[in-house]
RNA sequence: GGGAGUUUAGCUCAGCUGGUUCAGAGCAUCUGCCUUACAAGCAGAGGGUCGGCGGUUCGAACCCGUCAACUCCCACCA
């Protein structure tokens, strides 16, 4: 057969997801095995998948694959969620394009495109998916707007609602003006920005005459364009300088309304003027001031943020234009007393990117406190693990000791409708659907001809998500059924540390409420993906890369490889295209060697081959047996840890140093010779148990070359790992010693600019002979030698190297260099020198003799014991130059 | 304003219970090689006051204190 010159990804990928998929080797049902369960964290249906679910996908794909293989019934459902704001967002747009207004359609009308959409891009996501390699049960792809998904979803909100954990009620509420829906807490985003402080003047009422006066009070404010909601001006009852303005009323500019001077410590006598203007329709504050002091609210602003009539000016405008109308409105009219920079923080909405305003709506909320308790106590008591763990229990016990109600109303169509029916009068039933409602309001209002009509409003995502570990096992819809009682709850959770608050701390809340059981025992959370000068990957920025492309430029091993390998735990990734050459060439280099091992095949021999060469073999078969099996240990604890790109370098480095650039050049045969049958058949089993351990982490080159090392009827996919054996320390102490003399000779060779071509005569002097014996075909293979002798005397003319307690001459054509030669020996026992005189000193402290561990004091006297051979020997090898 | 985290080679990071796996890895750099799998490669090398200062200890990258820089989260001061 044939092998490519390189590793040419795509035919080989596409081809082992169909048999796999062809296998059902992702496929799921409950047995008499242990599961390991995982579900994906729902991608939005809003798009293709960037780095980091890239990234998150990966991760998964690995603990599962490597699940799989170690004898669990894994079962990974993937899914997408409806992304209720964000979708409808894009589905608008998309309409506008073309040319179709959302307010002209109907409810049902915007559904059926926001369906059409969910349609055509959840299957790009899953796309994606496959071609990244995820072993997911296809069969149990779940949408967060699938039927028996939203019955749960209402099933849950009746519940909570019976119970007075959701209630409805006017609150303040994060408005978004371009979505024009309610926000919840969590999905406004704070930035940093430069403002303006603007002083404005209040005249003072003239008390003889109603009217205002000359004196005014000056108020700092950052947004003029809501003076006109303004009901009240508060200063500190401490404040001197307001103390005579008790009872006083001022005067709001522009508009002229009368409104009181309130006295209340909630402001502060420092900042600003000292006196605030209070707009209890537009300021949280100054809300809770005006249901304090009972003050009239204004609200100025239209839900899509232009001023309302309430305004009385500028009506109809936007409010960031109002505002510089009104500034320079002001100034005309000598308000303005002056303006400075002022620091300050605007909110955003997560989903559109406009500023929030601040309003009071009546919204549906769910009462936290309750569900907090449970879901806090099941991390303090650590039966959720989260990692890395020191960096977000602090803000997870912050957030559940801090937490808010939470406003689950969205002024959208594209969600669950909240299944709350009216009458005419605005008293509502909540119920499962419209039957019941009617049901249960005719038993409590006794009138069953009324007209009832459904809320408009549908439910925040995130009241759907938090559902998920159960309802993707149909745990609400058909509570206690087989599959729920089998997978529940998850293995472990893998996410992104930016979503704890709108998912995972929710997750935990609904399986404590609604399960009585922790959703996953463990949390990996991985980093941000950014690039590689660290800013985050955005659009705006073109520093975003389309997953596909590079699946199709490196493959999706390599993108695997790339993006696990510069990922270390918890930490973000900065993203850089290099890494995925680097996986590249990490397939090339497994690929010639399976080209190296396969070119064997066809000249293996029995056991012909010289008793030197055979015995280096065994050797190496024996050394590598060992390093497989400590670097397979070490490989199973890193993972256990989700150490994952330690792992994954393990392995790397196990196959690229220690397989290909040891072990198979020491086995390699001399040119076109045969290889012993014994030796090629150790090198395939090796071959195959290096792939297999790569597996989880590049499915598909090792899924190739598996059945390219031999013909097999099953797949690596499923082989399960045999038990790790104890590694010989021995046999891995002496190959590392035959590593070092190896290094030695090479960088001497160059040092002395010996062409790697030429031959040289290797001369050891050694007190253990045997030691050399088995290893001499390998040692004179790998540094050139055309013969090795053993001998008990320096040798005249040659170039002396010291390693350990062994001397090595070589001799060769080119001149020696005696003084370049002294000068390595003297720097070498100089150093060996000073290094006794630091150890002398330890062993001098009786202190340390008596505090220390005997091994450590121990261990120091060999390390003494040693330096002094190496030091005698190095001194033989000066005085013979 | 509150809290958490980070600081080790040019870059990205390991370094677990203080002591030989203690100063490491990968990438990058430099030198030499078209050596019979691989130049997307091979062989070799250089590179660090472990952020600063102080302390504890026989012994500190590691523990304590302090200062500095950076990052993130949370918070209603107009």
């Amino acid at each position: 057969m044939e092998l490519s010159k390189n590793y040419i990804p795509a035919s080989i990928e596409e081809k082992w997801y169909q048999h796999w998929l062809n296998k059902k080797y992702f496929n799921s049902y409950p047995d008499e095995r242990t599961p390991f369960t995982v579900v994906i964290p729902p991608p939005n249906v809003t798009g293709v998948l960037h780095m980091g679910h890239t990234l998150n996908e990966t991760v998964q794909d690995i603990l599962v694959r490597k699940a799989r293989m170690t004898g669990f019934n894994t079962c990974w459902v993937p899914g997408s969620d409806h992304a209720s704001i964000a979708t409808e967002a894009r589905v608008v747009n998309m309409l506008k394009e073309k040319g179709i207004d959302k307010n002209d359609l109907s409810r049902e009308e915007f559904l059926r495109y926001a369906f059409e959409w969910k349609e055509k891009y959840g299957g790009i996501i899953y796309n994606q998916i496959e071609r990244l390699g995820c072993s997911v049960d296809w069969n149990r792809v779940t949408f967060t707007m699938d039927d028996h998904y939203y019955k749960a979803v209402m099933t849950v909100f009746v519940e909570l609602y019976n119970k007075g954990w959701i209630y409805r009620g006017a609150r303040m509420i994060h408005w978004d003006p371009a979505a024009q829906t309610a926000l919840s807490d969590e999905e406004v985003e704070y930035k940093d920005l430069q403002g303006k402080l603007y002083y404005l003047k209040y005249y003072l009422e003239d008390t003889a005459s109603g009217q205002a006066g000359h004196n005014y009070i000056s108020i700092a404010t950052q947004r003029p364009e809501t003076i006109m909601g303004d009901t009240a001006i508060c200063v500190n009852p401490t404040d001197d300088r307001y103390k005579h303005l008790k009872d006083a009323f001022a005067f709001v500019p522009l508009i002229n309304r009368r409104i009181p001077i309130i006295f209340d410590d909630y402001v502060s006598t420092d900042f600003g003027t000292g006196a605030l203007k209070v707009t209890p329709a537009h300021d949280i504050n100054d809300y809770n001031l005006g249901l304090k002091y009972n003050l009239e609210v204004i609200d100025t602003l239209n839900e899509d943020g232009t001023l309302s009539e309430a305004a009385q000016i500028f009506v109809g405008e936007d409010r960031f234009i109002a505002r510089k109308k009104i500034i320079a409105t002001l100034k005309e009219q000598d308000f303005l007393l002056k303006e400075e920079d002022y620091p300050t923080r605007l909110g955003y909405s997560q989903r559109t990117g406009s500023v929030v305003e601040p309003r009071i709506s009546t919204q549906w909320f769910v009462k936290m406190k309750e569900m907090a308790g449970p879901a806090l106590k099941a991390v303090t008591e650590e039966k959720i693990l989260i990692h890395p763990g020191d960096k977000f229990l602090a803000t997870y016990k912050y957030w559940m000791e801090n937490v808010k109600d939470w406003c689950i109303s969205r002024q959208l169509w594209w969600g669950q409708q909240i299944p709350a029916w009216y009458d005419t009068s605005g008293r509502f039933v909540v119920a499962h659907n419209e039957e019941e409602a009617k049901r249960i309001y005719k038993e409590q209002y006794l009138n069953p001809d009324a007209i009832l009509t459904q809320d408009e409003d549908v439910l925040d995502t995130w009241f759907s998500s938090w559902l998920w570990p159960m309802e993707v096992f149909r745990g609400i819809s058909n509570p206690g059924n087989k599959d729920l009682q089998y997978y529940y709850p998850a293995s472990v959770l893998v996410t992104g540390q930016d979503i704890i608050f709108f998912w995972v701390a929710r997750m935990i809340m609904a399986g404590m409420e609604f399960e009585k059981q922790i959703p996953f025992p463990h949390v990996y959370f991985t980093g941000m993906v950014r690039d590689k000068l660290g800013r985050k990957m955005s659009k705006s920025l073109g520093n975003s890369p389309i997953l596909l492309d590079l699946i199709d430029k490196y493959g999706a091993d390599a993108v695997r490889f790339g993006i696990m390998i510069s990922s270390p735990a918890g930490n973000d990734l900065l993203f850089d295209e290099n890494s995925l050459e680097q996986g590249r060439n990490f397939n090339n280099k497994i690929w010639n060697a399976l080209k190296l091992v396969k070119m064997w095949s066809e000249r293996t021999a029995s056991e012909d081959a010289g008793v030197e060469q055979q015995q280096s073999s065994l050797f190496a078969i024996d050394w590598f047996e060992n390093r497989l099996r400590q670097a397979s240990t070490e490989i199973d604890t890193l993972m256990q840890q989700f150490r994952l790109s330690e792992a994954l370098k393990t392995v790397y480095s196990l196959i690229w140093d220690d397989f290909c650039s040891w072990y198979l050049e020491w086995i390699k045969p001399g040119f076109e010779l045969p290889i012993p049958a014994t030796v090629y058949h150790k090198t395939i089993g090796f071959f195959t148990n290096l792939m297999q351990l790569l597996h989880p982490f590049m499915p598909f080159i090792t899924e190739e070359i598996y059945h390219l090392l031999e013909d097999r009827k099953d797949d690596l996919c499923v082989k399960q790992f045999a038990t790790i054996l104890p590694a010989d320390t021995e046999i891995l102490a002496r190959a590392g010693l035959l590593k070092e003399v190896i290094t030695a000779i090479r960088d001497t060779r160059i040092k002395n600019q010996i062409k790697p071509k030429e031959e040289i005569q290797l001369y050891i002097q050694t007190q253990s002979v045997e030691t050399y014996r088995n290893i001499q075909f390998i040692l004179a293979k790998q540094v050139n030698a055309k013969a090795i002798h053993f001998t008990s005397e320096p040798i005249e003319n040659t170039i002396a190297i010291v390693t350990g307690k062994d001397k090595f001459f070589i001799a060769s054509d080119q001149p020696v260099n005696t003084a370049s030669q002294k000068e390595d020996l003297v720097k070498e026992l100089q150093y060996l020198t000073g290094f006794i005189v630091s150890v002398d000193k330890k062993l001098g402290n009786e202190r340390f003799v008596q505090n220390a561990k005997p091994e450590v004091v121990e261990l120091e006297r060999k390390k003494k014991a040693d330096a002094e051979t190496k030091i005698k020997v190095i001194e033989e090898s000066l005085a013979n130059l």
